[in-house]
DNA sequence: TAGACGTGGCT
DNA sequence: TAGCCAAGTCT
C-alpha cells in the first residue's frame, strides 16, 4: 500500500511540474517562445554562461553576445582575443576558450550544425555531463537526465536523500532518472531548474508555493532546510603578490597570460609571483625605480585569497619588456582591453590614487 | 577524486 | 563581515 502510493505519487511529479511550468516559467532571453523551435546555439551559449553564474549576471551579457555573434558560424570566425575580452568579468575563463574551440569544431567537423544527441554534444570541449544533457533535452527534445545544483537540491529534498554531497550524487542522479519524462524533456529540465531557483531555494524554501510539496519527503519530515547536506570545506589560504603598472607616454604595459591556468589567455597587468609572503618587487617586468603605493587590492578566488601591492613606474629609453603578447595599451582605452576583474580593480585603484605619472602639465 | 578554476550578490 | 551560494568542467 505504501509502496503503491509512493509509486503513483512519483509518476505524477513530472505532470504536476510541467503544469506549473506552463504558467510560471521565467521569461529569459535564451528561451524560445512557445511553439518556436529552440536555437541550439543560444541554448548552448546560455548554458555555458550560466555555469556557476547567476541569471542576473548572465542576462545582459547573453544579449550583448548574441548581438555581436548571432550564430555558431559567426563565433567560429571570431578573433579569439575579441572573444576573451568579451568574456572579461564573467570568470572561469576556460569557458570562453572552450566556447571558441567548440564553435570551430561544430563548423569544421559537423557542417555547422550542433550534434543533436547527448553523446555527440558531450564530445565538444566545455560540454560536461550537465551541459550536454541540458542542450540535448532543451534544444533537441532528447530524454536526457539533466542534473545541476538546482536539480540536486530539489531531488535531495523530494526523496529525502540525507547523504552529504558529493557522495550523494549517484543516488540523486538515479532518483532524477525515475522522474524524468519521455515527452517534454527540455521543459521538464527547465521546470526543475526554475523550481530550484525560485521556490525550492537553498535557504528558506517557499514550500507553500511548491507544486510538488505533497510528494516531498523532506518537507513531510521537516528537514528540507538542511538538505542537501554538504561536506565541510577547506579553509582558503592567503597569498600575496605585486602588480606592476608601467607607463610609456599615454599607455600602460599589458601582457597576455598563458593559455593554461588561472585567468588563462586573458590580457592582464604584469604581476610577480603569488606567494605566501609579500614578494616586493620580485618579478618586475623591467628593472628600475618602482614606486610602491600605499593602496592595496584584495581579491578572493575560489581556492585562495589574494592581496596585491601596487608598483608604478615609467618606462625609460631602452625598456622593451615586450615578450610575446606584451602590448602598450592606451590608458584611456583600458575598459576595452577586457581585463579580468582583479586587474580592472587594480587599474582603478592606481589611476585614482595617483595622477598620471606620464606627461602632464 | 579532490582540487583548480572567477566573480558578484546576499545574509 | 566572512562565508555561502550561483544552470560545472577538466585533470
Amino acid at each position: 500500500m505504501d509502496a503503491k502510493h509512493s509509486s503513483i505519487a512519483e509518476q505524477s511529479i513530472p505532470a504536476q511540474l510541467l503544469a506549473w511550468y506552463d504558467v510560471a516559467a521565467r521569461d529569459l532571453p535564451w528561451r524560445s517562445r512557445p511553439g518556436q523551435a529552440a536555437d541550439p546555439y543560444r541554448v548552448w551559449l546560455s548554458e555555458v554562461m550560466l555555469q556557476q553564474t547567476t541569471v542576473a549576471t548572465v542576462r545582459p551579457r547573453f544579449t550583448a553576445w548574441v548581438d555581436r555573434w548571432p550564430s555558431v558560424a559567426a563565433l567560429a570566425a571570431a578573433d579569439e582575443a575579441d572573444v576573451m575580452a568579451a568574456w572579461a568579468g564573467l570568470g572561469y575563463y576556460a569557458r570562453a576558450r572552450n566556447l571558441v574551440k567548440a564553435a570551430r569544431a561544430v563548423v569544421a567537423d559537423h557542417g555547422g550544425a550542433f550534434p543533436d544527441t547527448e553523446a555527440g554534444l558531450r564530445a565538444l570541449p566545455g560540454l560536461g555531463a550537465y551541459t550536454a544533457a541540458a542542450v540535448a533535452a532543451i534544444a533537441f527534445g532528447e530524454r536526457a537526465v539533466v542534473v545541476d545544483a538546482n536539480v540536486e537540491r530539489v531531488v535531495a529534498r523530494l526523496f529525502a536523500i540525507e547523504t552529504p554531497l558529493p557522495a550523494a550524487r549517484p543516488a540523486i542522479r538515479a532518483a532524477a532518472d525515475t522522474i524524468t519524462p519521455d515527452a517534454r524533456a527540455g521543459d521538464f529540465a527547465q521546470a526543475m531548474m526554475d523550481l530550484g531557483a525560485t521556490i525550492c531555494t537553498s535557504r528558506r524554501p517557499r514550500c507553500l508555493l511548491c507544486p510538488i510539496r505533497a510528494d516531498c519527503r523532506a518537507h513531510a519530515a521537516g528537514i528540507e532546510e538542511r538538505l542537501p547536506a554538504k561536506a565541510a570545506k577547506r579553509a582558503k589560504p592567503q597569498r600575496y603578490g605585486t602588480i606592476f603598472w608601467l607607463e610609456r607616454g599615454a599607455c600602460v604595459l599589458l601582457v597576455r597570460r598563458l593559455d593554461k591556468g588561472l585567468l588563462g589567455g586573458m590580457r592582464a597587468l604584469p604581476t610577480g609571483p603569488w606567494v605566501e609572503a609579500p614578494p616586493g618587487l620580485a618579478g618586475a617586468p623591467v628593472a628600475g625605480r618602482w614606486r610602491l603605493l600605499d593602496d592595496r587590492v584584495a581579491h578572493g578566488f575560489t581556492h585562495f585569497d589574494l592581496e596585491l601591492a601596487l608598483a608604478t613606474g615609467v618606462a625609460q629609453a631602452g625598456d622593451e619588456p615586450a615578450g610575446e603578447g606584451s602590448e602598450w595599451w592606451p590608458i584611456a582605452d583600458l575598459p576595452r582591453a577586457g581585463l579580468p576583474t582583479l586587474f580592472a580593480k587594480a587599474a582603478t585603484a592606481i589611476t585614482t590614487a595617483t595622477p598620471s605619472t606620464g606627461d602632464r602639465e
